[in-house]
DNA sequence: AATCCCGTCATTGTTGACAATATGAAGTCA
DNA sequence: TGACTTCATATTGTCAACAATGACGGGATT
């Protein structure tokens, strides 16, 4: 009776998400550097499983880890924030096309439907950028899925997009393009639904493009100080 | 005495790149189901480190892991391979752009020069197809470090060329595509020297797809079976 | 005879203790 | 006074034993 519930991960795994979700969240700053034991107390963990997780996520670049020195988190600069929008550019480029070609019709129209939340959610939460980030982040989990390339989605969902998050979360409203990304996003499903999968790519990479041109420039302002 | 040699790694490191080359030159087949003793006898480790390395290749791909049933080596179908060769399509093609615009002259004229030592390599070894894979290898390596693009660079060396690789040791000659390759890759370097990134991009990414063309039409002739 | 259940076994997951190394402070010398 | 060397400490890397779980085989029952 001692709450079993659904032991079927293991603890390695366990840190692992915990881990992730605090760099991304910001609980765990970037640079900051952090003991092991102080993480094992902090999420009741021990060594092992946690130096397991501190592996992989070494490996996935969410943290640096020097011999006998320590680990601490990643701390990205401006200039890497604008490299990691170039790459997305073109593989979600790639996968919007690929989604156009092998996109079940159910999907799509799920798709569809999930924009109409995301501008429902928009309108009722005026300014409250959070939603929208987690909209936005929706929409494009969904494409990198629909690509059916399951090592283009990998790279997608397992390494790109947790670092863009992190610094969405740190920058908080980064994007501050409301209604402009929801009609984007319409446009790109439009095209995705006719099977059109150049015009899919090319809509999505100018989407990215765009976002990324947003940042930079907030950036340039010194809206963002990074 | 008993030779310390450069002890700068770390066990765990070790046995990552024991088991990643091991893994990329088939001594461990594809599905092919090992347990954590007999590896740690093979290559003299304790389970441990080796636990901390079989994390970081799941998380990599290169290992699919069951909780309390053991580990196996991840096995690509035909179709996975050519949905490889699209993402590095797009991906390498960002990285030559990239390169054409930040590579220093001198990067590119020692490229230029390991262009030579391929040439004269493929016509000593005629047909010996182990060298001019490894060229390419080399080649390609280099464009990525060159882009200057730190996540690109670790996202194609550390993720994908490993995959890639892995089937092009086990299928030995897939590529036979002797001069052909070399000719190509002549082209980009030109592209890059002049400075013409988009150009670059554009031959790169022709350069790839008639890479993964070969290789498709060699699946479908029944030549190469995965 | 086939299927289902149960117990043993091997393998994985986890833990705590031990060894090796880098960081930092104190002391000494130029 | 400043810089270098030395030592102590805390932290990381490693190891071997313990616990837990899934797999395999034998037996009984339908």
């Amino acid at each position: 009776m001692n709450q079993p519930v659904i032991q079927s991960l293991t603890r390695a795994d366990e840190a692992f998400d915990c881990l992730q979700t605090a760099i991304v969240m910001g609980d765990l700053a970037p640079g900051e550097k952090i003991g092991e034991v102080e993480l094992c107390a902090r999420f009741n963990l021990t060594r092992g499983p946690l130096r397991e997780a501190l592996g992989r996520l070494e490996s996935r670049g969410l943290l640096v880890r020097k011999p006998h020195a320590g680990v601490k988190v990643v701390s990205v600069s401006a200039d890497e924030l604008i490299e990691l929008y170039r790459i997305r550019e073109v593989m979600e480029g790639l996968a919007a096309r690929q989604a156009a070609e092998r996109m079940t019709d159910a999907e799509i129209a799920d798709l569809k439907a999930t924009l109409d939340s995301h501008e429902q959610m928009i309108e009722e939460a005026q300014g409250q950028a959070y939603y929208q980030a987690e909209g936005d982040y929706d929409f494009h989990h969904r494409i990198a899925t629909g690509s059916r390339n399951a090592k283009l989605a990998q790279m997608l969902l397992g390494d790109l997009y947790y670092m863009v998050r992190m610094y969405r979360y740190r920058l908080s409203t980064s994007a501050g393009r409301p209604h402009m990304a929801l009609g984007e996003h319409r446009r790109i499903v439009e095209a995705i639904a006719q099977r059109d999968g150049e015009l899919a790519e090319f809509l999505m990479k100018r989407h990215i493009n765009a976002a990324r041109q947003n940042i930079e420039q907030k950036i340039k302002q010194g809206v963002l100080t990074i």
